[in-house]
RNA sequence: GCCCCCAUCGUCUAGCGGCCCAGGAUAUCGCCCUUUCAAGGCGGAGGCACGGGUUCGAAUCCCGUUGGGGGCACCA
């Protein structure tokens, strides 16, 4: 039996189910986006599991860092840990009975029954299943053990697993997002849904849970389209009604291959740290797999709730594209306000061991801020304002070195009869000395650039003049070369 | 090997039988602007994987091939 659509009228309940590996990988950062607009969208409830059977990871600041994650791009959770809700606890290591209680009527039921194949005889196996060009799955074994075999492997003292029997029946799915699956039932065999540590598998955990939270919808991974049919089972031996699956397409790499630490950029945190803005991270995610007409590329988080809809979202494995992150992160770094980005910037300057002065650095955001594509950008083109550490960079030091020491002596000497230190003036008496050096603009300027600010690309001149301070001004353009 | 999913510019996508000799975004190239770099403006190049059907008509429907991804664990 496939299963029945929920009845009308129950208000939507979906959840993310993050295993706290210790930061919140992209892929599922977009899956927690997808079901918290889902139920943001229908006025649902969205709640937050960690889950965490037996894994030795499994730590608090690991599930903290998840947690900020979430936080950090607004995705706020109605029942999960720190807020509570009726349904706790929701960490799966504290609901460990649960899986037992379920096992044991399972058990007593005939819908499980102990499996007393030690790993190491699975592996040897499966081995052999394989070399013959058999499913490696499950052999079914110990599905049919006499009292006297169970007593003779207990009596051998050896470990024992729960393993679920599968009906004999093909299996559908049926997705919300691409349809029916099919799945026969000569292809699901059955599953260890208790280790013989008493822990549950994520199998059961996850079933029991949607089913216990009264999840109406799951929205996942396309990778766990595969082990849905096993979990359909075991909800229906459980006698409830199942949710809704969906199932999303995986986000993958430049080169194809699923998104993983060798492509670099994995954790949110990574994405935080680096500079980018959390609303442009969630709008690009949005658009990693979802579209909502052929030219919107924008969405405010309302815009997002008010249009997203699981229909329009796409089939195939989506790769993702750091140059468009960091477009879209400049495009909303030209939309923040001067306070916040005198503050990020402040902030990415300190991270880089400086002691910026923020009301320098506020003077500074008009000229940077559509110069960077993320704030760490933005730091690294101010920070000639914050140190005197600044050494002139391989072209820094060949536009020098053209021009001459004498060139920049000159410009000093012209800069320091500046009276009134400001960026109009600056730039008065830098063109009249560019004029006077029958020198092109650029090839005038680009040593002077070079020697203040170590670098040949930099915000304007005038203005960066104007901040660094006359004294600080002159010396660097006194002391290079020399 | 077996099972499942998928297939439009490099990338993300629009397209759900005629509006498409395929639209947008990004990346890329050129021009303009310009004190560098950006931003911005304008323009260019670039795609329906292949083969069969169905149809008056196919990117759109069906089948196959190829390709990609996922799964087949006492991981989640």
């Amino acid at each position: 039996m496939a299963e029945a659509p929920r009845p009308l009228g129950e208000s939507v309940r979906c959840r993310i189910a993050p295993a706290p590996t210790g930061y919140l990988h992209v892929g599922n950062a977009r899956a927690a986006l997808y079901n918290w607009l889902f139920a943001r969208h229908s006025g649902g409830t969205f709640v937050l599991r960690i889950e965490d059977t037996d894994r030795v990871r499994s730590t608090d600041e690991a599930i903290g860092i998840v947690m900020g994650s979430l936080r950090w791009l607004g995705l706020d959770w109605d029942e999960g840990p720190e807020v509570g809700g009726p349904y706790g606890p929701y960490r799966q290591t504290e609901r460990l009975h649960r899986y037992t209680e379920v096992t044991d009527r399972f058990l007593a039921g005939g819908s499980a029954y102990a499996c007393y194949c030690t790993p190491g005889e699975l592996e040897e196996r499966r081995r052999l299943a394989r070399a013959r060009g058999e499913p490696p799955g499950y052999d079914g074994r110990c599905r049919n053990l006499s009292e006297a075999e169970r007593a003779a492997f207990e009596a051998e003292g050896r470990q024992r697993a729960v393993r679920f029997a599968m009906p004999e029946e093909d299996v559908t799915v049926h997705d919300l997002i691409r349809g029916e699956a099919h799945f026969r039932a000569n292809d699901l065999r059955d599953f260890v849904i208790l280790r013989s540590d008493g822990t549950p598998t994520y199998l059961l955990a996850a079933a029991v849970d949607d089913v216990q939270m009264h999840m109406t919808h799951v929205i996942r991974g396309e990778d766990l389209l595969p082990s849905t049919p096993r979990q359909l089972k075991i909800i229906e031996a459980l006698g409830a009604e199942p949710p809704a699956y969906a199932h999303l397409p995986l986000v993958v790499g430049a080169d194809r291959q699923p998104l993983s630490k060798r492509h670099g950029s994995v954790a949110v945190e990574w994405f935080k740290e680096r500079g980018f803005l959390p609303e442009a991270l969630v709008n690009y995610l949005a658009l990693l797999g979802w579209s909502y007409d052929e030219t919107t590329t924008f969405f405010s988080r309302d815009e997002l709730v008010d249009r997203f809809d699981l229909s329009r979202v796409s089939h195939n494995p989506a790769a993702f594209d750091m140059q468009k992150l960091e477009w879209m992160n400049g495009h909303y770094i030209r939309e923040a306000t001067d306070t916040r980005l005198t503050e990020v910037v402040t902030e990415a300057l300190r991270g880089g061991a400086l002691v910026p002065d923020p009301s320098v650095v506020a003077a500074a955001i008009p000229l940077v801020r559509e110069r960077m594509s993320t704030i760490e950008e933005g730091g690294r083109l101010l920070r000639f304002l914050f140190t005197d550490d600044v050494v002139p960079d391989e072209k820094a030091a060949n536009a020098i070195s053209k021009a001459g020491v004498g060139f920049l002596r000159e410009a000093a000497s012209r800069l320091e009869a500046v009276e009134d230190w400001t960026a109009e003036e600056i730039k008065r008496v830098l063109i009249l000395f560019q004029e006077d050096s029958h020198m092109s603009r650029r090839d005038a300027f680009a040593p002077i650039r070079a020697a203040v600010t170590g670098s040949t690309v930099s915000p304007p001149l005038y203005e960066s003049i104007e901040l660094l301070g006359r004294d600080r001004t002159l010396a660097r353009l006194r002391s290079t070369g020399a």
